[in-house]
This record gives C-alpha cells, structure tokens and sequence, in this order.
DNA sequence: GTGAAAGCGCTAACAT
DNA sequence: ATGTTAGCGCTTTCAC
C-alpha cells in the first residue's frame, strides 16, 4: 500500500506552494484559472484523493450527520434513514447511523461519545422510553445541532420533525365511523409514549366528534407486536359488549387483529372494520389489505435533514417543529361492499 | 459553543505532558496507576471527548467501515447493514452507508472518492450491472482491505460473502416436486446477474435430479418486481402446456404469482405449488403464505465484516470466499393438504 | 514511567 | 495571485 498522493506531492511536482494547491482544489478564489488547470491534471495523475480528516481537523468541521435511531429493519425506518441519505449526500454531508436497538442504555451511551470531532450534526428518534430531557442534556447542551425526529423528547427549543398523529388517528377512527362501524376500539402500545398518547387523543376526538361514547374497556395497552394485536383482538371479542372495529396503533397490531379475525371466521371488512397505522409494505399484501394511515418516512427523513442543515449553516439558530401529515390509505379491511 | 476538552488541557491541569495524557487515555502500559487514575477522574470533569479526527490523521486509521450497496429499503439488505453494524460496533468500528440506488454509475461515483483517509476498509455489495473488474480497480488496488457480499464481481483473488443460491434453488425446486408439483416453472430476472444465474442453475440441477425435462418456454427472464411476477405467471397459465408449480427468483416475484393465482382462481398450494426465495416479512404475512429459502442477511453481515476486519488486522492478507446456506421455509403455498 | 518534539494532511491568517 | 507559517488534536519515536 504505496503511501497515497497529498497536497504537497502536487506542490512539489509542479514547483508551488501547498496552499495554492488547497485553494485551487476547493475551487477559491484567487487562483488563477490556469494554475487551477495544472493543478487539477496533476491531481488527477497522481490519483489523489483528500484526506477528510486532515481537513476536518484543520476546519473545525467534519460534513458528517449523525444519525441516533432505534433499528433500521423495518420499512418506516429505512425510508427515514434514506431520506437522511439524500439530502445530506446533496449538501455533501455524509452520514454514520448509530442504533440503540430501542434500548436507553445504549442510547445514553452512543449519545455520550458524540460530540463535534465525530459530527456536525445529529439526527436523533430516541428510545421508547429514554425519552427525558436528562438524556439529552450531553449532546444539546454541546453546541451541536440537533433535530429530533419521529419520537421527540420533550425538550424545550429543539427542532422536531413529527408526523401528525393526533389527526391521523382522528382520520382512521372517522373513516371507520363512516363506513358504519360505530363501536370502535383501540389497540395501543404502552401509554407513556408520546406518539402512542397522541394516536389515542386523536382516536378520542374521533369518537367524540361522532358523538360515540368512549369507552374504557376498548382501549387496550400491550406491546407494539403483531402477536399482542391479535391478543388483543380475542379480548375484545370475548366481551359482553362487542366492538365492531379496531383502530390499532401500528400495522404490525392491525395485522396481528385481522389474524385474530380470521381464526374466529369474522371477515374483516364486512362484518369488522379494521384500521391500522404506517403503511408498512405488508398492509397492501395481506389479505384481506389492510386500511391505514401512511406515514411518510421518507419525507419525515428529508425534511429532518434539511432542517438540521439550516441550523448547521448558522451559528445562531431557533429551534422549529415541522408537522408532516399522511393520508388515509383505504383497502379493504374497512370496506364493506 | 465553548471549545471541547482536549488532553492538553487535561495535561496543563495535572501538570503533566500530553504523551502521558494520550497514554493514559488509551490504556497502554508505561503508566502507573496512579497517573493513570488522575487522568481519567480530570478527563471526566472535563467532559474530554476524544477528536477521532486527530487520532486517524496521526495514526493513519480512520476505524470506519465503508459499506456499498445498492439501497438499505427492504428487509434483506436493513437486515445485512445491522449486521456489519454489530460487529463493526464490537471491533471497535464506525460504519459509513453509501447507497448506489442500484446504478452503476452512481455506484463508480462513490467508489471513486473512497479512500484510507476515509476508511480502514470497505464491504461491497454491487449494483446489478455492474460486476465487472474495471469499476472497482480502484478501491481494490489501493490497499484497502474489500469483502463483497451478496452480489460479487467476479474478481479474482477478493473475497467474498455469498449465499448458496445453487443449493437453495435446487432444494426448493426438489421440495415442490416431492410434493407431488412436477411441472415447475421458474420465473426469474435478468440473465446477466450473477445471482439470477445461480439460482436458475439450482432450479435446472433439481429438475434434472428428479428426471424431469427442462421446458424452455417455462423459464421466464423479467424484472425483480412483483408485478412482473403477476404478469409472467399469466404467461405461463396460458402456455398450451401449463405448469403446476412456480418457483420465482425472489419472493417478490412469488408474491406477484400468488395474486395472479388469486385472480385466475387457483387455489396456491392444493392446486398450484409456489416457492420463493429470501424469506421476506411479506411471505409469512400473505395469504397463503410463501414456501421460501430464507437468505440470512443478518448472518452475511456478519460473516462478511467479520472477514473484513480480519483482512485489516493484517498486512498481508489472503481472500477469503464464505458460502452461507438458507434454509427451507415450508408455508401453505407448497403444502397440498 | 514520563517528557520533548516531530509530524499526520490540510486550512487559514498573514505576508508579499 | 501566490507563498510562508502556524496550528487543528493526537500519536509516537526517542530521550531521560
């Protein structure tokens, strides 16, 4: 491994000096266009390549992204991280994903060796529960930028990039009251999230803007799998009175509840009305599809990274909320013919 | 934003010099205890973050990992990425994605700008079109250790991390027949990738290991979508001679069989034997689920960063060629009742 | 066991 | 428009 050209084998080959050099490959000004020229032919020769580092030491700043999330194995995230991807690559950032696998341990722990020598800054969808300022404290308070996507801590002055749950869940219950499900239940995940709380004030406010009783025994917290959608869903349907539909917080649950359905032979879509959350690829293949509401990951990671650009750009920066709205994607889990 | 810690200031507040700091730092031996102990209470008062950038300029290390490949949105490659993730993580590495969106100019673009000043070395999975020696002379001339995974150029002397799409396709093909299907067809992708090959000589050797002949008209060459899958099998239901069984190059493909079966009311598994490969969330969840040949992305992850960090270890290095095997995945679309 | 000093490759004043 | 020079923060001989 032949040690690899630098700044000075150039200056060297062509008699100049090093910061010409650097300046006529930045493409500054006051360079002359043709020793620019000269330069870029020798550059090319010599196959030489920039070392990040040694800029990123000398500048202060490293064009590097961070990215804190949960996993990437599933379709929501992917696309978020993706959209990261491209709106980073397009400002000539790069990008280095760091999971927690939904664990505040290791979030804690990823979140404290981050600092400016590594990144500029960082993209952050925290842990179900780590959600607490104290968490964040380390890499908020270092100057770094931050934007917060997805699941947000609730902090005060930092940017967000969220998706609308509170509507969303209002949309879904409202559509399944039209199609002529009146009783509607909900299947959540444990209730101290805050998306999870924001998709059940909007199941509410559905309910409430159909003048439908809430009621407590349709409201059930498990966990965010389809096994506990489709336990969920025998609970229900063991109860003296009997919903007639399910809002559930998440694909994976409404998948596990039309599972549930078919194992007792109730057809979903006719006779109970099924509605779920994200869109995940499997919602369209199921059969029968599932009913949901889209949540746009791929813009959710776009925006969010365009937001965090905006803040690296100026040293001084106010901290914004972007709220992205998905739609309703209705199949035919809630659709009587 | 206050200039972060550095050992010098952790050198001038003990009084002591920055090689003892750095020494202390990294835990190397030729320093005492004690020192040592002062080092790290006054690095954690001073919340010393370590500049990763200065570390890898002087020591010409960067501790990242490159990863390329085509785009990290479906489960198979998520599922590869977090793989490499946790054993780069354990090693000590970071890991930088580079997606290529599967076109092969893209991909050359990004092969170009990598460099050791940028990585230590690099996990490739090449786009579709193109494996061919030339687009990855670059980076497999400059010393930098290489891992292809998945898609392999066909390069001598580079190691590589592969399913076994031979025996896999052999065995679903054999399973689809013992099961009574003797007509399979294959439908499949285009001929020039490796993999498709591979998989198209899997399902030849199966027929042939079963004494059955190999229909021409009952290979189908298209895209590695599912709507091609639905159209290709159309195809094949109004061949004059019909096949009985489908095995599909991907389970994307099987899917679209699956809803074309659907349309044209055959029943898959009784009547229709269908077989895909990957194992994709989508298999288990459709209706009937999809006998597959589940490709351990997770596994080829690690199995490939594990040999890739092997390679960086040394200095002379030799290539390496792993083969993983995927397992049968027995659903409903096979299984006559 | 510890310190002094050179240097990794690049950038950015400051000169000219 | 170009050159000189002093770092960026860390590692690493080489002394002692």
């Amino acid at each position: 491994m032949h040690h690899s050209a630098t700044i000075r084998d150039i200056a060297q080959r062509l008699e100049i000096s090093v910061s010409t050099v650097s300046r006529a490959l930045r493409d500054t000004h006051d360079v002359s266009p043709f020793t620019r020229k000269k330069v870029m032919s020798v550059a090319a020769e010599l196959n030489y390549k920039p070392n990040y580092n040694a800029a990123a030491l000398a500048k202060g700043k490293t064009y590097n992204i961070g990215i804190v999330l949960p996993f990437i194995t599933n379709h929501y995230f992917s696309s978020v991280v993706t959209g990261i991807y491209q709106v980073a690559n397009h400002h000539g950032y790069t990008t280095t994903v760091y999971m927690t696998g939904d664990i505040p341990r290791k979030e804690l722990s990823i979140l404290s060796t981050l600092s400016g020598s590594v990144l500029d800054g960082v993209l952050i969808c925290s842990s179900l529960s780590a959600q607490h300022e104290c968490y964040f404290k380390n890499i908020t308070g270092s100057g770094i930028p931050v934007v917060f996507f997805d699941r947000a801590a609730d902090i005060s002055n930092t940017s967000r990039v969220l998706h609308d749950d509170i509507s969303g869940a209002y949309e879904a219950v409202t559509h399944l009251i039209k199609n002529g499900y009146t009783k509607v239940a909900h299947i959540t995940g444990p209730g101290d999230l805050m998306f999870t709380r924001r998709r059940l004030e909007g199941y509410i406010s559905g309910l409430v803007a159909n003048n439908i009783p809430v009621r407590k025994e349709w409201i059930i917290h498990s966990a965010f799998t389809q096994e506990a959608g489709t336990e969920d869903t025998f609970r229900l349907l063991n109860l003296e009175e009997k919903p007639d539909a399910i809002f559930a917080v998440n694909d994976r649950k409404a998948i596990g509840a039309l599972i549930a359905l078919k194992e007792k032979n109730i057809l979903p879509g006719n006779e109970f009305g099924v509605a779920g959350f994200t869109n995940d690829p499997a919602a369209a293949i199921i059969s029968p599809s599932l009913t949901t509401i889209e949540e746009p990951g791929f813009d959710i990671g776009r925006e969010s990274c365009e937001l965090l650009v905006k803040h690296m750009k100026k040293k001084k920066y106010s901290a914004e909320e972007k709220i992205l709205t998905g739609r309703l994607i209705i199949r035919e889990s809630s659709n009587r013919m």
